[in-house]
DNA sequence: TTATATGCTTACCAAATGGTAAGTTGTCAA
DNA sequence: TTGACAACTTACCATTTGGTAAGCATATAA
């Protein structure tokens, strides 16, 4: 009855923040910015969300949920453990470019978590990581693999991808828009060989 | 005959500035930590450096210096393109391992890059990725690739690399240490593995 | 001895930070 | 009509931010 029906300011504060956090980072992005964003005070935001950190954290838990579902749909899928990491890959890679703030918000989470950890112990991308890490150990390729190796594997792919993800401006920059545009069409298809290569063939 | 000697303190702020700035990033850092880490008040910091933008530039301006060596020690030891690669994909492996808060730095930079630029317009990395993007373009198997795609494919690699190498917190809290130090010593030897099915064989 | 410059500190400062307290306004149920 | 609650705002506040100004000590050069 309280949090079923997603009060639209509410939304709204954690769409803003999602992307001001993700753009400027925790530390870079005020509470005034974010509320002025919507035209309204810091305080209208304190007063949806208790503090910061906690506006933070629903930005981050609805990332989570987001990936936890897109994993889910891939795991109903079914086939081999090798299957359904290609298809995350080019899902994850779908994802990544489509939306770059959302990597942005995941690489400086990495980046962070360790120092503000101390602080809000919440490690929100956990759920996600061990699902993959899983996943990569039912492989035939990696079946006796170490659970740090496998999440190693992981954290490669992810990296390679996100990576990519984030340089549209460093490219465009360098190379002009139209170019940047051409390879990022080209991109998934060269995802598809390097997650090829990790997992081993069908 | 000013800049030559490299004043003790200078180097003692710029260190400090390093960790920290890789720790928390620059907006999570403030001038008075930096100096709080030498016993010194901010001021000493300001006397010698100007403003916290000027070294944040120092700091990054080193490590450019650091990594454009380490290139230029690569060229000069000749050989295919592919093998320079290699070493490269290796060398890179290894201070990332070694020296995981300069790659945090590097991430941040690319994170923050964006809209730090609008401001005190510096891409340090600039000639960094550009010498690695020619090479690449010099391989047998790149060769008619275009500019961008070369640098997608570095990218790729550093992304891999560094997405690794920050990831020491989290594996170790999630799997022990030893388990983690047990996957970081077999690491560089799945980068080699990663590096050949990126650039083709010799 | 005096002048100058370096390396620092104390004393400030305006602006911005996250957050509290106390309203005000509107809506909806009893 | 009244009461209560939700959704805000205005008014503050202590703290921290990056930075300036001015002074003090030491060393070095004239």
């Amino acid at each position: 009855m309280t949090a079923e029906a997603p009060h639209d300011t509410r939304t709204q504060f954690i769409e803003a923040a999602r992307q001001l956090f993700a753009e400027r980072g925790f530390y870079g992005t005020s509470i005034a910015a974010i509320a002025d964003e919507l035209g309204m005070t810091k305080q209208a935001l304190i007063h949806h969300f208790g503090s910061k950190e906690k506006l933070y954290g629903e930005v981050l838990a609805r990332l989570s949920n987001r990936f936890t579902r897109v994993l889910e749909d891939i795991e109903a899928g079914g086939g081999p453990a090798e299957d359904r990491l290609r298809r995350f890959c080019t899902t994850f890679c779908e994802i990544a470019l489509t939306h770059p703030d959302d990597t942005r918000l995941i690489m400086r989470e990495l980046l962070d978590n360790r120092q503000r950890a101390e602080q809000a112990d919440a490690w929100y991308l956990k759920p996600f990581l061990e699902n993959l890490t899983n996943t990569v150990l039912e492989t035939e390729r990696w079946q006796d693999a170490t659970p740090p190796e496998a999440l190693a594997l992981v954290y490669n792919v992810l990296g390679a991808v996100s990576y990519f993800a984030i340089s549209e401006p460093t490219l465009s920059r360098m190379f002009g828009p139209t170019e940047y545009e051409a390879t990022r069409r080209a991109y998934p298809d060269k995802v598809a060989l390097l997650a090829e290569g990790f997992f081993g063939t069908a």
